[in-house]
DNA sequence: TATGAATGAGGCTTCATTCAT
DNA sequence: AATGAATGAAGCCTCATTCAT
């Protein structure tokens, strides 16, 4: 049914080489044209492959999606959870979560002009930890007592719109200050839950 | 042919009517769907019309959904002027902004499970003039003076995860009470601009 | 996404005529590449019509295969009935039948190449009835007793082979006349079912 | 590199034991597939080989069929060419045929779903020889005369339905047995070729 | 010889859009 | 103004096949 084709050059790049070229294309793809928007030719497209090659990588794009996903998550996540575990005062609490996302922000470098927020497991993930952990300061006297679930929504908005800014040429510590003040004397202001 | 017209009856606002119904479907499923995820075909299903009559509305999806964003600043932003243009405290500046906001996505009830924030006109102006009205307010001193980008970025976050939850069936007041001690409390606490 | 087509002509055929077109074509194209050895584009190009209108008419190539079936059951199976329901002797019931098969055959007119006996619905329920009124037969004294199943298979066999042969030129009635003194006799011969 | 080569093993057949190998999946999967629906692919995968290894023994899906069809060819037509020239009755003559045809479909244990008579030069010899084989015995007066292409027609028909009967569990001898009488009646009752 | 990553043709299907009615 | 059949580009994916290792 196929019989006719006639192959190109090969082999220049390791497995591991090529799966990581789809997933750079898949990245930067993603970031231009927000996750719905973006099609599997898409990412083939921003990249020297062939169509067929994606597939034997991935299935689909929300496999690649996925997998950029875990990435990211190996990376941020294991950051976080440092930050805020090692954290002695609410300062530090604060300072030290805002700081890890907006430098992996700048990291990862995806200057997305849409803002999708697919509420991928990673993001519930993170979400979910970002509320435990404010659960736990305060429980152990870190942060006062407040409505923790309203506590992580607003702070995480916080975090994603200023990394926005940081993103669009805003100084991490700059920022990180900004918004460490700003949680922190909410924070203090806000009813006892 | 004419044979159902009947002169004088009240079926000549079809016109209307029929560019409401498109209206109507569209924003059910660009809620359910998400934007890039919404075809022309599925607007078209959600609607008793044939295919062909949506272009004599709209050219294409990106129309209907600026028809849809257009809609909705001429309800959201006069709200909101209006409340912070008659607002006499910071704290009813902040209270005012947040409650219109909540209750503007409430009414709105677009329980999309997608979230996407294509930085469209629409959006991007809702920012600018909150950007403006912190830095009037700043210059009238109702706010006290900090970078106003970063704070109409950092409260903009609020408003949008908080949103989230109100959807998810927060009491708009308590939301509202929430945010603004927030945003009051974090607001005192910066440091001048 | 699709934004640039350049239509041609249109509007040209009923409905009821693009759909025969597709049939007909999808009939002609079976009988030369097989059931499996057809795609649904093999069907399009025997067609003046596009890709997508195909799918406008069947969902994909099973289904049109289906409609195919149908319209042959719609007319063989009634004769077949017609002609064994009328047989007053074994002789009768068998020339009737083989007649009634040659002659939808070389009406079809498919000179395929390959021959399919997909276990089709079709094909299966006109073995199905075909023992069956062996079976009445045997009980009315109009054929002999012996077993039913073996028996349908077999004469199955002598008109499928023998249908070849009249599509490849060979005269119906004398073919006819062959195989119904080929059963009458083999039927007389058996051993008591 | 040659680690594992050890000089005078046995393994030094594996250029065989891989044509077979393959043969063996094929023969397999076209069963359960169909020619048209099996691809090489297929074949492979049913094989703890690689696909490029393939490519070493067959061109094509089609060559593979072909060889497949040799060695049938290879053992069932001499078997049947033997139990006919041996024949010294018609019964005989019919009734080793059929059980030699019967037997070794069942010992092919092919249960395959789907029955396609490509008309490969292999189902066409064997077609011509029992034609010439008949001829023969029409000849020397064991068969009556009659038409050698019809009856050859016929018989093959009756032998391919019944096989299916035979691989869906009827026995062997008594299938056999009511063919042979079936074709011997009727060949008896047939009208002078 | 065997391997299996890479290739790109081509199959399937949906989509936006047109235009005769 | 409304209709909906027709169109063909383009998305998705699998396949046969090659060839560097």
């Amino acid at each position: 049914m196929d019989a006719k084709s006639i192959p190109g050059s090969r082999r220049e790049l390791t497995k591991t080489q090529t799966r990581d070229t789809i997933l750079e294309a898949a990245r930067l793809v993603f970031a231009q044209l927000g996750f719905a928007g973006t099609t599997v030719r898409d990412i083939i497209r921003a990249t020297p492959l062939a169509s067929g090659t994606f597939y034997n990588y991935f299935k689909s794009k929300e496999q690649v999606y996925q997998a950029l996903r875990d990435e990211d998550a190996l990376v941020l996540r294991p950051r976080l959870r440092q930050a805020r575990a090692t954290a002695t005062t609410a300062e530090e609490f604060l300072s030290a979560s805002f700081r890890a996302f907006f430098w992996f922000e700048v990291e990862k470098n995806e200057t997305g002009n849409e803002r999708v927020r697919l509420d991928s497991p990673e993001v519930l993930n993170g979400f979910a930890e970002l509320r435990q952990d404010i659960e736990k300061a305060m429980a152990t006297g870190l942060l006062p007592k407040s409505d923790a679930g309203l506590l992580a929504a607003a702070l995480s908005g916080v975090a994603f719109e200023l990394a926005e800014e940081v993103k669009r040429g805003a100084e991490v510590e700059k920022v990180t200050a900004f918004a460490t003040a700003l949680a922190l004397g909410g924070i203090g202001a806000l009813p006892k839950g």
